[in-house]
DNA sequence: TTAATAAAAGTATTTGGTACTTTTATTTTT
DNA sequence: AAAAATAAAAGTACCAAATACTTTTATTAA
């Protein structure tokens, strides 16, 4: 398409879904990886991805995604827009925009690989938090002065593909733990992974892995004073265990504002 | 495109900037606003728009719009993005996906209108704010749930256009505001718009605007002891007015976290 | 029955927010 | 030139929230 000042792009859209959950066997945040059937990236792990469709809403492509590449079929569940990637560098081929969503589960179902993937696997947020150096660096997107997302564009084309997930999904992912944790004192979305009941303990592990410090340095009587407007105790304690029984709560408010 | 599942979508890509500025004389917050030359939704007040090309990121075509269509030929300046609107129901022709940004001029340039526009305009933005009930409705983008968005593209096809901005442009300012709000803590960007140096009243006058106050409403002592974090005393002092003079002062860091 | 455990519950101190008052530096008026 | 008006700086006292820490309680394991 051509007007008269120059060619109109017109890309695909890459719908990136990060996914998460939580496994209370072992109290850990999840988070949703898949491994490529296909080039580029053919092995290498990755966020879940389809393309956009004809007729179909980035919202209803996410959930398709969900559907149709890890086997999921759920009602109950939450997805919001982190950001849109555009830089020409994030593919080879033909151009393609990446819309990122965030959907956070709160169950941890089993999974199994749909179209386009090997494999689809829950992975500990701590682990993938380490192997990727996930770190709470500054992202810079001052316009001005953008070099960080140019030199990280450049350094992607030299990265061993088996060390690192596909394309800019390194990028993504320390994009998304920045904005849970801007989000954490005043709309922890993060917290839905836990389901329609948690216990403090609970919450305090998934704040400890964004706030980067160890669950046991939170303490649960500040924490509970402190996110008592985040936080209604339901009144029920948890199910057996050594020691007290620790009460349940819920989310004081399923509003999301944006 | 096909593949065995579907039609690809390959829709136009829409760069919408939000260019905010601040008028020293008013103490207003102003809004960068065109008047459509061409269908649809001719004659109508819109945010600047312009459409992505090949071999242009987003961010880019973001700085492109501020050249062309205002005539800008600035280099000191913040972008950042907002978010993408991907409805079917956004635009009646031809699919166009909308990545909307925020610009903040840290001086309030004069205009001329570019190509695509009849004339480009400050506004004060307690008076768009006024006249396009851009008040603090909360906006639920739950996607079990996501009503609201739907109920909103239902609407737009009856309203009256001459009454209301062109396209969604309500409902992306809307956001725009409410993202603005949420960050006033903890990284109020939007004061960019003050430039290198500015009096705390100033600082005042675009917290009440988003915190839906009057300016008198904030105690500048208080404010003052509550944001000391956010801004520097230069050590300089206002130039001549009635009363004593204020100090001026500097936002604490230029480094922006996403 | 006792020890160990883990969380609830409570307390005391410090920090930060809020409401309010006083002081100071400037312009305007007399 | 002096006094009044203005507007912000600077200060104060009080209340609420955050933090560090201790005690109590309900449970399991030995």
């Amino acid at each position: 398409m051509l007007n008269m000042f120059g060619i109109l792009e017109k890309p695909l859209i890459t719908i990136t879904n990060i996914i998460w959950s939580f496994d209370r066997t072992t109290k850990q945040l999840q988070v949703l990886l898949v491994k490529r059937a296909q080039p580029p990236y053919q092995n290498s792990w990755a966020l879940p991805e389809t393309f956009m469709r004809t007729q179909e809403s980035a919202d209803e492509a996410a959930l398709r995604l969900i559907r149709e590449k890890i086997g999921l079929n759920l009602s109950d569940f939450y997805t919001e827009q982190l950001a849109t990637f555009t830089n020409q560098q994030r593919t080879s081929n033909e151009r393609a925009l990446s819309l990122a969503y965030m959907t956070f589960l709160p169950e941890m179902p089993a999974l199994k690989a749909g179209y386009g993937a090997l494999e689809a696997r829950w992975f500990a947020f701590s682990a993938v938090q380490k192997r990727y150096c996930l770190s709470n660096r500054q992202l810079t997107f001052q316009t001005a002065a953008e070099a960080s997302e140019t030199a990280y564009y450049q350094a992607l084309k030299q990265q061993q593909p088996d060390q690192h997930l596909a394309f800019d999904h390194e990028w993504i992912l320390r994009l998304a733990c920045q904005r849970i944790k801007n989000k954490l004192n005043y709309q922890p979305n993060i917290l839905l992974v836990l389901g329609a009941q948690f216990t403090l303990k609970e919450a305090r592990m998934i704040y400890a892995a964004f706030l980067g410090i160890k669950p046991s340095e939170i303490d649960n009587s500040n924490f509970k004073k402190t996110h008592k407007h985040l936080f209604k105790d339901i009144g029920i304690s948890s199910s057996k265990q050594i020691g007290r029984p620790a009460k349940l709560y819920r989310l004081a408010s399923n509003k999301v504002e944006f």
